[in-house]
DNA sequence: CGTATTTTTAGTAACAATTCTCATTACTGT
DNA sequence: ACAGTAATGAGAATTGTTACTAAAAATACG
């Protein structure tokens, strides 16, 4: 945690950007686990959590934050944003040109703006189609 | 949770709308049972939970999920954005009239596309000026 | 009114996601 | 090879939130 201080790329760590870079879905801590221990059986949760936290910091994955529940990650590569199904808890990339203004709202909030995440949410095509079947969003559904 | 359900307004609920109406910080749901418990002392965490839940799906409150390790809560007024302090925490208001294009979002992606968050972040100015005596973002500051 | 029905409550237990602790191991520079 | 630093695995601890329950409060209605 001390800021000049040098990071290793560990096995752990390349293999938890690998399972990011391989993926588009956003997974969860636990999810980038699972898949993590496919190659390497014996990391740690507490490992992931950990890595994560550091290659988010420098800037190698993204966190997004969404349902509030969990957080989800992402490898970090162009800039884009996120489109949320309230049902079923999917989120997909979105490739939107609608650049917020950075600069005025500098200006305008004596805040030193670094950007701005923009989420996108509403039902899916997938659950569109399923129609009624599905009554509510209740915390189960939300686990993909 | 029925949806054609009468809704009581007790005076808990109306001391938990009361709160987050006198307040523009976005307080999480233990803040706001600190303060309803100024009024009401009685009162426990979980019907402070249960009744933020239910006046969000009335329509009287809204959630912010931002920092993505607790909820915050706020009074439904106009519609705004947020600007987070990515040291602080904090979470203010932002008035911009930067509308999402939802109707060409829901034609590219099939969803149907019930709005848009905007979260814009950086450093506030408070932080700006303590400048480097804090050294990086940890989770113990995050809790105003 | 009383009494039956429904909703809400306080309190507490349970839960899942995340963070912390710490002894051990792996790496780095000299 | 050695000292110093960083990272790991394992598990315990913490946090935010939800679920459960019996009791209380509000409401409906004869």
């Amino acid at each position: 945690m001390d800021s000049n201080q040098a990071y290793r790329m560990t096995k752990q760590r390349k293999i938890i950007v690998d399972v990011l870079k391989r993926t588009n879905d956003h997974p969860t801590a636990d999810l980038i686990y699972q898949k993590v221990r496919r190659k390497l059986p014996r990391i740690s949760l507490g490992t992931v959590y950990r890595n994560l936290e550091i290659l988010e910091q420098i800037g190698i994955i993204r966190k997004i934050n969404s349902d509030g529940t969990r957080m989800r990650f992402e490898f970090s590569s162009e800039e884009h944003h996120h489109i949320r199904c309230v049902k079923c808890g999917m989120i997909e990339d979105l490739k939107v040109n609608n650049t917020p203004p950075l600069d005025r709202i500098s200006r305008e909030s004596g805040y030193e703006v670094l950007g701005c995440d923009q989420e996108y949410y509403g039902v899916c095509p997938d659950c569109l189609n399923r129609g009624k079947e599905i009554p509510l969003k209740t915390k189960a559904q939300n686990n993909n």
